[in-house]
DNA sequence: CAGACATAGTACGACTGTCGTAGTACGTCT
DNA sequence: AGACGTACTACGACAGTCGTACTATGTCTG
């Protein structure tokens, strides 16, 4: 069975998470199951990644946190929730672009 | 200008040293030249990390390393040559295969 | 109603690979 | 003679990931 290595997915983990704010604000647990869900089981991010992750983007103003109830009701535990910053969404769109450069140049190393 | 990062491509320097030692052995110096060249100057191993890599990769077992003349007449000053091992094949192998996987993941997170 | 499982995290230290800086030494070209 | 190219080695800093462990609430099921 091939793995993905973490050494490979290392520079993608905040583009992931960003691009997973792109859509709205979420928290830990969720996005963790976002990746899951959207790499199709293939990738699974490391619980102390992710939250060393949100710690890395926060100081760098990618992200913004802020506190609130679960649902509108006041129900239940309150959750830390992430939101992109614009810092953020352009950071995730030079991300973007530096993908298209690295696959190339990768791919030129690569026996298909 | 959209620079590729090293967090990025971290994954694949053994992969990118391994296929062009699968053309024959190479020594140090002859393969970043290789790499800038393939890469078409779009990326350059550092020095350190490349010979690091060759520490890290004998110790694997991926390549063997062995002191020749550079030219055949006894001339010049003796270098460090590497060639690839079966095993330093398999795993390049290995590698290639993942990328189709990496790859097809992280394009999820990519907005085109 | 007890126990399992899901949710939602935090803390801490180890490890690995990359990188900056610096230095050595020979060869070749001008 | 000096600059530049070749061919490395040594060493320590740093960043991101990961293993392990722990806390605590909520919810489902027998």
């Amino acid at each position: 069975m091939v793995e993905i290595s973490s050494d490979v997915i290392r520079g993608y983990n905040d583009t992931m998470i960003l691009c997973i704010l792109m859509k709205g604000p979420s928290y830990g647990y969720e996005i963790s199951k976002q990746i899951k869900l959207i790499s199709e089981e293939k990738y699974v991010i490391k619980e102390t990644t992710l939250y060393s992750a949100f710690t890395r983007m926060e100081k760098n103003e990618h992200i913004e946190s802020f506190v609130a109830d679960p649902d509108p009701d006041g129900n239940g535990k309150k959750r830390t929730y992430y939101r992109i910053t614009e810092k953020g969404k352009e950071y995730y769109r030079e991300k973007c672009e530096e993908w298209a450069l690295t696959k190339d140049v990768i791919e030129k190393f690569i026996q298909h």
